[in-house]
DNA sequence: ATCTCCCGCCACGCT
DNA sequence: AGCGTGGCGGGAGAT
């Protein structure tokens, strides 16, 4: 039994003292409660410098703990271990088995100090058995409690943040395969992302409030608050009928069901590093972990049954019940992954009673107010698909719309894909480079491998040849678009946007806007916002955006996450980057849920109290008032953190010699496919040919304008436009990549798209080329922060004006300005280039913000989201454009008061405990509703917190 | 009996 | 061959 591990000799260690079934037994009743006592010993480096540990003085992070785990259900032992005590039996078996080595002593030490502190919830525990204690205290729940305590919520982007998972695995004496377990949940959260092998950066809660929205953003796209009626539904009608009628499955329509699968959302400053998910695909635990955040974030009753969870996860719905071992298997999962966020303090067990019965299940304890996406950073919520997972692309194609032909040809320039496989590559070997080197910021850039450069410059060159002919097309798509429209409201039920369809006619074009917020700047000025209406740009548009952190712009690619057969959704040129921003409004409902969030139709109104609604409002009035023409902004004017620049320049310093290396990354290559389908296609759809014709136009110009750039030495980046007819299907591309670009690239973009065919289906694909292979690190002036502020053109325009055109139609405009503009964020209007200009005053970053803000300032984040028929309405609406909107955001640097801030932040979300017996009551609301679609008789859900 | 979920085997992909 | 990862499910503790 032992262990004929594999592993290393840490486990081993591990097991002995803990593994070992009867020592273990022994060990761990004794250490059961306990064994704190000592707590700091050892200090993680990394964690050490940045911020004190919590764990160190156990005080903070008791209380921290304690609070945590309170609410959490896990009945810690806490007690004792909130007590801290020092040795405890168990500690005195760890002494002896110490003895044996001093690294296992130092361990254990460690062990000691952490884990309890937090803790300290059951005295029972604690004291009964310790055997019992013992598996809790082995539980991944007071793992990452530990794990937690060692790193500030907001740990200051100065410091080293390094997270070790050796140093990690040997301080905590776990196994590492149970540090994965951890990492790979938090890192579908974006507190930390994967460097390298055994490498994590701490990111800690400053993404957290982007990648909640960001997920709730994907979750309605996904629709899953309705998948999640259907299934209660279901569920319950078998129960009682016995029947199940599964016509509920059909209902989805997209059969959107397939196809989350395996969709990894990805933030801005985070992305890579995630991307670097590996081999594994981005099936298991962090993809999970996502979508089991999103349905929290989605459903109305914050309350998540594991099994409803389970059999979204599982996708069932295509497959009725699938086995129960692979329901099983997933539960297993679920607890798994329960375990990490309810030491995250996001969600907390609770039971839901039933008819049948009382099931476990989990609330939401996390921050009710996530500002929306757009606001919030926009994070480009990405959601990649690796390539090679075809799987995957299966399901999409699946459970895309019937889509019916194309299924996932997808035709791609052979360049593309050499690229893209190139790029699959590039991402392992990043990943599974033994030691990334990069890391903070700077590690934004990357450097690419030649072979890529070359790549994309043969892509390039024949996307560009492409691309000509490509723009004429655009307009076609559009058209077909507006076909579509009347199909899409339709289908727009079924989106999570879509129930406002009305509101937003798609018929009506909708005025693109880009609403930049720098965050850091916080000017709450419209500056940032700009509008542009793109017409038909292609569907995908990569948008630079600049991160301080990150250092460098991102592109971002929408990914159509789903296939969902939107009505909306339209293969739109613009769709792509679209999409995700469409939600927005949209977002906020889910869709049986109307009742649920107030935001959809009030999405727009401010949030009140909460800090992030502040954001929001500061993001939504810029972007009014600058309507389309912002966007031209400068590119000379720029604003970004001073970091931001000082990095960049040091950057460009480094990277000057090879241009080539360069490349941000080689994800920028990406193309998806399934980009086109991306629900916010179907704004786009919605938008004018009119529109588009001007757009075109534009998009000449600009295309000219890029070329010009591009001559100038920045390496433009195009949009390659796919064929139309496949995009459909094809989904191969990973999708929603934040591609960080250097910002100086400039994209063309065309599109291709035949598009009018059908509407959701019409496929057109764009690919963009990820700025070439050399990527020129970008001039820092372009990131000067100030300048942009004045640049803005404040441009009155209301969002949608109608009339007014965007003067920068094309994407590539727009994402050049995006750059520009999005680094600008500051109010302060210089143009500056120099980078020490950068560092405006203006931001008052450096004033402490408020803990909230501090996060969504980090990183200046550009979205650009089709609106979404609904919602968007005060937004964009132009006449023709289609609307878009750019929220970027700046990031300053993070507030460093880390502890402050951390309490802050998740205090400030409202105060959850009471929802569970909310959530019951509205529970009962929620259900209606979805209305379109299903209305679930519901019954009512009681819910009761666990706490033991 | 059911809920939880720890443990660690073992596969995968990279070096 | 070895290593880092992490999918997966047996099986046992907790209820």
């Amino acid at each position: 039994m032992l262990t004929p591990n594999k592993y290393n000799a840490v486990k081993k260690r591990w097991k002995m003292s803990s593994t070992l079934p009867e020592s273990q037994n022994l060990r761990h009743k004794t250490q059961t409660t306990t064994s704190n006592h000592k707590g700091n010993v050892f200090a993680e480096p990394q964690a050490l410098t940045t911020t004190p540990r919590k764990a160190s003085t156990q005080g903070t992070v008791l209380t921290e703990i304690q609070s945590n785990m309170g609410p959490l259900t896990t009945p810690t032992k806490g007690k004792e271990t909130g007590a801290g005590e020092p040795w405890t039996p168990t500690s005195n078996l760890k002494m002896l088995i110490s003895a044996a080595s001093p690294e296992i002593r130092n361990r254990e030490k460690e062990l000691c100090m952490d884990p309890e502190g937090g803790d300290a919830m059951d005295p029972e525990l604690g004291e009964e058995g310790e055997k019992q204690i013992s598996r809790k205290e082995k539980s991944l729940g007071l793992l990452c409690h530990k794990f937690l305590a060692r790193y500030p919520d907001y740990p200051n982007p100065a410091l080293n943040n390094d997270i070790s998972l050796d140093d990690v695995a040997s301080e905590l004496n776990v196994e590492r395969r149970r540090i994965y377990d951890i990492m790979n949940v938090l890192e579908s959260l974006h507190i930390v992302s994967r460097l390298a092998k055994n490498r994590y950066t701490w990111h800690g809660r400053a993404n957290l409030p982007q990648t909640l929205a960001k997920l709730r953003q994907v979750g309605e796209e996904h629709r899953y608050g309705q998948q999640m009626q259907q299934i209660r539904q279901r569920s319950l009608e078998k129960e009682l009928d016995s029947d199940g009628e599964e016509k509920e499955n059909g209902e989805v329509e997209g059969g959107e069901q397939g196809q989350k699968e395996m969709f990894f959302v990805e933030l801005p400053g985070v992305e890579f590093k995630a991307a670097s998910v590996n081999s594994r695909k981005d099936k298991s635990l962090r993809v999970m972990s996502q979508k089991f955040v999103m349905l929290f974030l989605v459903s109305t009753p914050r309350v998540v049954s594991l099994e409803v969870a389970a059999r979204i996860l599982i996708g069932e719905d295509q497959v009725a019940d699938q086995d129960k071992s692979k329901f099983k298997t997933k539960v297993r999962r679920l607890y798994d992954i329960a375990n990490v966020l309810r030491s995250l303090k996001l969600i907390e067990k609770v039971h839901v009673t039933e008819e049948r019965g009382r099931k476990p299940a989990f609330e939401w304890t996390g921050p009710e107010d996530i500002p929306n996406v757009k606001e919030t950073t926009a994070t480009t919520a990405t959601a990649k698909r690796t390539l090679e997972s075809r799987a995957s692309v299966d399901n999409c194609a699946k459970n895309l719309f019937s889509s019916p032909g194309s299924k996932r040809s997808f035709t791609r320039h052979p360049s593309l894909i050499k690229l893209a496989k190139s790029i699959q590559e590039d991402r392992r070997k990043i990943n599974s480079a033994p030691t990334s080197p990069v890391k903070n910021d700077s590690s934004s850039i990357e450097f690419f491998p030649t072979k890529m450069a070359q790549l994309a410059a043969i892509c390039k060159i024949q996307l560009d040849q492409q691309s000509n002919k490509v723009v004429d097309r655009t307009p076609k798509p559009a058209v077909a678009v507006t076909e579509a429209v009347p199909d899409h409201q339709q289908k727009a039920a079924e989106n999570p946007g879509a129930p406002q369809p009305p509101v937003l006619t798609p018929t009506e074009p909708r005025a693109s806007t880009v609403h930049l917020t720098p965050r850091a700047q916080f000017t709450p000025q419209p500056t940032g916002a700009m509008s542009f209406h793109p017409a038909q740009c292609s569907p995908l548009i990569p948008v630079l955006l600049p991160q301080l952190q990150g250092g460098g712009p991102y592109a971002i690619y929408m990914h159509h996450s789903s296939f969902r057969p939107h009505p909306l959704t339209r293969p739109q040129p613009t769709s792509l980057a679209v999409r995700s921003m469409t939600f927005e409004d949209k977002t906020g409902r889910s869709p049986s849920d109307v009742t649920v969030h107030g935001h959809s139709p009030a999405t727009n109104k401010l949030p009140t109290s909460s800090p992030s609604a502040l954001k929001r409002v500061c993001s939504e009035i810029p972007s009014r008032e600058s309507p389309s023409k912002a966007k031209r902004i400068d590119p000379s004017t720029r604003d970004t953190s001073p970091k931001l620049c000082e990095i960049l320049q040091a950057r460009l310093k480094a990277r000057r010699g090879g241009l080539l290396s360069n490349r941000p990354s080689p994800r920028a290559l990406h193309l998806d496919p399934e980009f086109v389908n991306t629900p916010g296609s179907s704004v786009a759809a919605a938008a004018n040919q009119t529109l588009e014709q001007n757009l075109e136009t534009l998009l000449e110009k600009e295309e000219k304008v890029a070329t010009s750039d591009s001559e100038a030495g920045l390496t433009p980046v195009r949009a390659v436009p796919l064929t139309p007819q496949h995009l459909n299907t094809e989904t191969l591309i990973p999708t929603g990549y934040l591609i960080p670009i250097s910002q100086q690239s400039l994209f063309s973009y065309k599109d291709l798209h035949s598009t009018e065919s059908s509407k959701a289906s019409t496929p057109t694909y764009n690919i963009y080329h990820t700025p070439t292979a050399g990527s020129r690190p970008p001039p820092i002036q372009e990131f000067t922060p100030t300048s942009l502020s004045l640049h803005r053109p404040p441009p009155a325009s209301p969002f949608s004006a109608p009339g007014h055109r965007f003067h920068s139609p094309s994407p590539a405009i727009l994402n050049f300005t995006l750059q520009n503009l999005g680094l600008i964020p500051g109010p302060g209007s210089v143009p500056a280039c120099s980078p020490g200009t950068a560092q405006t005053p203006e931001h008052p970053s450096s004033v402490p913000l408020p803990p909230h803000l501090g996060l969504h300032q980090k990183g200046s984040m550009v979205f650009v989201k089709p609106m979404s028929p609904v919602p968007g309405q005060h937004q964009m609406t132009g006449p023709g454009g289609q609307p878009l909107t750019l929220i970027s955001l700046q990031q300053v640097t993070t507030p460093k008061g880390t502890a402050l801030t951390q309490h802050s932040f998740f205090h400030t979300p409202v105060s959850l405990s009471p929802l569970a017996t909310v959530v019951t009551t509205s529970h009962g609301h929620t259900a209606p509703a979805g209305a379109k679609t299903v209305y679930i008789p519901q019954r009512k859900l009681e819910v009761t917190t666990e706490d033991t």
